[in-house]
DNA sequence: CAGGAACAAAATGTCAGACAATAAAATGTA
DNA sequence: TACATTTTATTGTCTGACATTTTGTTCCTG
């Protein structure tokens, strides 16, 4: 393990840095034991919390987990797709909430990306995907549901989309995309009439996915996304005047 | 800043989520100082290393930064595209690596990605785009290449041709996709005869790119897509044999 | 009165050493 | 052999200290 990272001091920055270059590179490979805190702190000669710092950094991005007791120490983890996702939601998450991204933006990045599966989607859906599809749609159109209730259930809608594609790269891709806007949606506050447009549309989309229709598929999504679009840019109107 | 969080030992990561939770909920905003160590410490009732231990999770996340001195601190900080972009691309090649994600899956995924922005890059492309495609094609076609540069010419055309389309937020979602895969490239060795044809659609991908038609834009990506997955394979096959 | 030098203060960065908690392995005992 | 106990290695946490960096303030001098 080199030390060849710049010495503008934070030594613990320079430490992470170093161990995770070697995972990274192959050099440890998953479940390889790390040595000992002890002896790290050996090694690049700073003492044991400075050597806890830099593994705290590794932990918080789950490249190692650890483990007490006499067999315990660092380990280097799998990152499981599981824990990709959340990386991706919570970074997608940040990023749209601390940049003042427009909802017009975020939107057409959301479908796009969405409108990239369809094609797979049409070709690999299983019924699994689609009675998950049909049950929200099912909820989506129950009256008492609140505004938060049906973006979750949209939510859980389109990531069924998306993993009909059968593409596990593609469904860790995308649930960024989907999820990151759910904030965003959740400020529009939905009519029985738009509930109403979006579930038609959701029907369509399934429909053609059952029927394996791809391009029927993009282009309600493509009607989705201009029908939300215009969902929010009404809200901004009313906004405005008020 | 509360501590309603599980109880399952380890408090630095206690300690990381509540403050985490405190910035993605809004409740500290970008720029505003945490309180600094010492209060934190006393807040939390724990020691100051633990609460470092802490810091140095969320600042390995991009979630804040630090300032030595009189008026330092930890300040929240706000997550650039570039972090995100980082994030992205150390997460997947993460996954990639770590999962024995087969070569034709992260390829599907890729090209689906990219095709998805193929209709937006064809209405928006700058000369700027253009140009550094261009240019790429050409340090593509020169003999002496070596197959890693090659590679990361191609990772450049495509960051191109997806950063065509004037979405930062599909730019930040695709750039991980797009250079995740440049590891699995590189086991490559291209011959003349195929880099020449990787040329050859490049050229056609841009020029149609150029003319605004989208859908030629998409069929020579799918194009590329099923060359390079005969690559792959006459090289598995290749691989077998010896 | 102005300007700079010296100093004080506040904060993070680092260190050393200790003890607690945990979990596995080694050991002793019925 | 099976089970209880002790040992041991390792992470988790605490205390207290010092180093370093940056800012603000004081005070001396021109």
């Amino acid at each position: 393990m080199k030390n060849n990272v710049d010495r503008s001091s934070d030594l613990s920055a320079q430490i992470a840095q170093a161990i995770r270059d070697a995972i990274v590179e192959g050099r440890m490979i998953v479940d390889e034991r790390l040595p000992s805190e002890a002896e790290l702190a050996d090694q690049f000669k700073v003492s044991r919390p400075t050597v806890r710092e830099a593994l705290k950094r590794l932990a918080a991005q789950s490249l190692i987990r650890t483990q007490r007791g006499a067999t315990g120490g660092a380990f280097v983890r799998r990152l499981s797709y599981e824990d990709a996702y959340g990386q991706q939601i919570t970074t997608s998450t940040l990023l749209l909430s601390m940049n003042d991204v427009s909802f017009d933006v975020a939107c057409e990045a959301r479908y796009a990306l969405e409108r990239a599966c369809a094609a797979l989607a049409s070709a690999r859906r299983t019924p699994d995907h689609l009675a998950t599809m049909r049950a929200e749609i099912h909820r989506q159109g129950q009256p008492g549901l609140t505004d938060e209730s049906f973006c979750a259930s949209d939510v859980t809608f389109h990531r069924a989309l998306v993993d009909a594609a059968g593409n596990p790269v593609l469904s860790y891709q995308l649930a960024g995309a989907v999820e990151a806007m759910q904030p965003l949606m959740n400020m529009i506050t939905f009519t029985a009439r738009s509930r109403e447009e979006i579930v038609t549309l959701h029907t369509r989309i399934a429909d053609a996915l059952d029927a394996g229709q791809a391009e029927e598929v993009e282009a309600n999504l493509h009607k989705l996304e201009t029908y939300t679009l215009s969902l929010a840019h009404d809200l901004m109107k009313a906004r405005r005047k008020s």
